[in-house]
DNA sequence: CCCTATCACCCAGTTACATCA
DNA sequence: AATGATGTAACTGGGTGATAG
């Protein structure tokens, strides 16, 4: 019955990104254990805990009838350090794993469950904020490489008003397809080198670049 | 084989408590 | 001392895959 779905570790996702390292390699954490659910109280730190900074340990009967309290564990140090040490290497735990860190800590099992699931969340809530971060960047990268972009066209259309019959067809070897819209483009730069770039990208679009094969569609 | 129920696990979102400024 | 902001442990509800009957 015990299904190993642990092992898929992590999905991550990442971009590459030129001068913006995204690995995942935060420390953050990685398991956790859902279903548990119907468990158990967790607030009820296994005895033994003599933890130094730990909460001291408490019977929750209910205070006149009432729900006790929720209590919340504070991790000490040595019991967080050794948690992300264990995340560093899996971002899971299959059952035996989660026992024996359990064990190590003077933990539930279902606490270390908690834990890890709350760190892949961490981790992945901080993994979305770079790749946000990233976007703003390319975003502000690509208007100002349109910015250029225009300038250029209204310099081509000057220069187009200043010939004599105002007919002046680019070169051949100027144009190019475009990777995306597999439209006929014309290379507005000086390397045409920079209009293969594109197709050698993981980004969704036209990656922002000093020379650029333009396509307006 | 299908179907259904149960279990164990995960995730996203939320709540509530501890701590700090 | 009171308080709002922040971090995070714990909870909730829903989804999924494996397994058994």
């Amino acid at each position: 019955m015990e299904n190993f779905r642990n092992n898929y570790s992590c999905l991550q996702l990442t971009i590459a990104m030129p001068g913006f390292s995204s690995s995942p390699s935060l420390p953050s954490s990685g398991e956790s254990g859902g279903g548990a659910m119907k468990e158990l109280d967790i607030n009820q730190v296994p005895s033994s805990g003599t933890e130094e900074e730990c909460m001291e340990e408490e019977d929750e009967s209910p205070i006149n009838g009432g729900p006790a309290p929720r209590k919340k564990l504070r991790l000490t140090k040595e019991q967080s350090r050794l948690l992300e040490e264990s995340f560093r290497h899996n971002q899971t735990l299959n059952p035996k794993q989660k026992e024996i860190l359990a064990e190590q800590l003077h933990l539930k099992p279902r606490q270390v469950e908690v834990w890890f699931q709350n760190r892949r969340a961490r981790s992945k809530l901080k993994q979305t904020e770079m790749e946000c971060e990233y976007l703003k960047r390319w975003f502000a990268s690509l208007k100002e490489q349109n910015r250029k972009l225009q300038k250029e066209v209204e310099e081509l259309r000057a220069m187009k008003v200043g010939q004599p019959n105002g007919q002046v067809p680019p070169p051949a070897s100027n144009l190019t397809m475009c990777p995306r819209c597999q439209r006929v483009t014309t290379t507005t730069t000086t390397t045409a080198a920079a209009a293969t770039a594109t197709t050698n990208t993981n980004m969704p679009f036209h990656q922002p670049r000093q020379t650029s094969t333009v396509c307006y569609n």
